[in-house]
RNA sequence: UGGCCUAUGGUGUAACUGGCAACACGUCUGGUUUUGGUCCAGAAGAGUCUAGGUUCGAGCCCUAGUAGGCCAACCA
């Protein structure tokens, strides 16, 4: 067998190296560590996709850890949203764990840093701390709190910490090197007092860890091994290994922190501010409005799981500042659901055909296969009559060969039915076409295996039957925004580029099948696109979205 | 006027410790087809940011530029 190798991306690579130098595959540990602030997004489907894949091909454990050390942002309905989202995609997590979770052990470290003279309480107030920062091109200066005494800071600590002191009045500093090039190294601050109510721990702690104090040192009690994030943290890597390094012990396996390119993709944000601002801006509905492309956004606009996953993978991790082109996405979308989405008929933008020589009042069903790609999936019956609805598109009183349609005197097939003939065109005062008349071939149904059925014609129409057809609301979906980057542009707002047309309501005509049609299920309406039933669905009004539609090379040449 | 990161077809990634730049998407042909979908076959498209250097040989190493990004929140 010939196995062709995958090649490593440089994470991968990184995990290899230390496999053959410092770690053993039992130490092997990841985590995703989302901030419960907001709802998950493709990009951090990206990062859930890498972590939680990295645990899958190891055999090693993923830990699932909220950050939650700033009780103004988070919230436990973020919380309940990211586990769904998570598993959704498809992904078990080794341990649930909460930043939160570790406040005593923080705290009791932060006293040990503090009696070894490597951190301090500033009291001053942030604006005089930022002044003394100094700038990327000058060394910053010193606090002049920066040597009170280790008992004094004990004590102004734990008064802190007890919320005897007031909001702002104080920080917990740790004292490392005002000169530093790298400005995190400045003494960053640790603790900042906040009398909030914490989701988790109410209100039993008046002080709350900043991100670069808690995050390491989680990563080092849940024992991680490698702690992924994006490239902006690159510069927190130095403090991170610093406070690492003052709780553990010589000799103890330190997690390490690697960073890799956050994904962008293209016609749309991957922020959530931004998300954030669209949300309570009203420019779309909700997180998981189907334009968003937040993974519930996603997951309602009926991509699949493993869609998202393909996508993630063929992406792959690096580096560099990229744009991923939604059409990169939509390929995934396509791919899968072509595999899996029943095959039915539904016009969108119907136009009257009365087929006048099928007799008045008869009714057939015909049969229609499900899948051409999944021979498992069956047939259903399809009911046909005399009248029946068409795209409007797909006719034309007369056009040249390249019109694979319905044409006045040429021959066309009816998806799963028989072999019509346009005759005749009947208009209203305006001049549109309000009713077309065929005629059809008796011996050309689907299926029968007579001559006739046979016959080449040079197009097949999908069509739904008048009398039978179900009405439903499409919801059209296109990009969220107009152009590629909506962000990138520094004047400009980037809701002025919101697309206009990215969501159209239409009224749809579909197959009667559809009727038993679930929230969530996906179908191809033949000819157009791959469509679900979304959750406003109700018996008297289906609510059917657009996923994504098929490639269409017709349109390209038009 | 500092430090750090990055630079390969239109897009995203590859190229094992240097050995004539590969894959996917997209684009364009042609074939098959009761979906102008799928599928199949094929094509175009980069000589790897620039200039030097090391080497028999450089996308990979070195030097200097250039361009983009990140860093001065009691956010993460």
């Amino acid at each position: 067998m010939s196995e062709t190798k995958k090649s490593l991306n440089f994470i991968e690579q990184i995990i290899e190296e230390d496999l053959r130098s410092t770690h053993t595959r039992e130490d092997l540990k990841f985590r995703f560590p989302p901030e419960p602030n907001g709802y998950l997004h493709i990009g951090h489907a990206s990062s859930i996709c890498l972590n939680f894949g990295l645990g899958e091909r190891y055999n090693a454990p993923v830990n699932l850890r909220f950050d939650d050390t700033n009780p103004i942002k988070e919230e436990q309905e973020f919380v309940d949203a990211i586990k769904e989202d998570v598993l959704w995609l498809g992904f078990k997590w080794a341990e649930e764990c909460y930043a939160s979770d570790y406040f005593q052990q923080l705290y009791d470290w932060a006293v040990e840093l503090i009696k070894n003279g490597h951190a301090y309480v500033d009291s001053q107030t942030s604006e005089e701390i930022a002044s003394q920062k100094g700038t990327p091109t000058e060394p910053g200066k010193n606090s002049p709190y920066r040597d009170r005494s280790a008992e004094e800071n004990l004590q102004l600590f734990e008064q802190m910490k007890n919320g005897e002191t007031p909001e702002k009045g104080h920080v917990l500093r740790a004292k490392i090197d005002m000169a530093s090039p790298n400005m995190i190294m400045r003494d960053p601050v640790m603790y900042r007092c906040l009398h909030k109510s914490h989701h988790r721990t109410a209100n039993d702690w008046m002080i709350y860890p900043l991100y670069d104090w808690a995050h390491g040192e989680s990563d080092f009690i849940e024992r991680v091994s490698h702690s992924f994030c994006t490239l902006e943290f690159l510069p927190h890597r130095e403090l991170y290994n610093w406070f690492v390094e003052k709780v553990s012990k010589p000799g103890e396996m330190q997690p390490k922190q690697r960073e890799f390119a956050r994904r962008n993709l293209s016609h749309t944000v991957v922020s959530k501010r931004k998300l954030m601002q669209l949300v309570e801006k009203g420019f779309v509905n909700s997180w998981d409005d189907p334009r968003m492309p937040t993974i519930s956004g996603l997951r309602r606009r009926g991509y699949t799981p493993n869609s998202i996953r393909k996508f993630a993978d063929s992406i792959g991790v690096g580096k560099r500042e990229n744009m991923i082109d939604v059409a990169h996405l939509e390929f995934h979308a396509r791919e899968d659901l072509n595999m899996i989405a029943p095959r039915v008929m539904g016009v969108l933008d119907p136009v009257k055909v009365v087929i006048t020589n099928y007799p008045e009042g008869k009714e057939e069903l015909l049969m229609a296969e499900n899948n051409p790609e999944d021979e498992g999936a069956g047939t259903r019956e399809v009911p046909f009559s005399r009248e029946i609805y068409i795209e409007r598109e797909d006719f034309k009183e007369s056009a040249n060969r390249k019109f694979f349609r319905l044409t006045l005197g040429k021959e066309v097939r009816l998806k799963n039915a028989y072999i019509i003939k346009g005759e005749d065109v009947l208009k209203d005062a305006e001049g549109n076409i309000t009713e077309i008349h065929c005629t059809y071939d008796p011996k050309s149904k689907s299926g029968s295996g007579t001559e006739e059925s046979l016959r080449k014609v040079k197009g097949t129409l999908h069509w739904v039957s008048v009398k039978h057809a179900l009405q439903a609301e499409i919801r059209l979906y296109d990009r969220l925004f107009s152009v590629e980057a909506p962000d990138a542009d520094k004047e400009k707002d980037f809701t002025v580029f919101i697309n206009p047309d990215s969501l159209k309501l239409i009224t749809g005509y579909l197959e009667p099948s559809l009727k038993n049609a679930g929230v969530q299920d996906k179908f191809q309406f033949q000819r157009i696109g791959y469509f679900c039933v979304d959750k406003d669905s109700t018996e008297e009004r289906p609510v059917f979205n657009r996923t994504v539609s098929l490639r269409d090379s017709w349109a390209k040449k038009k």
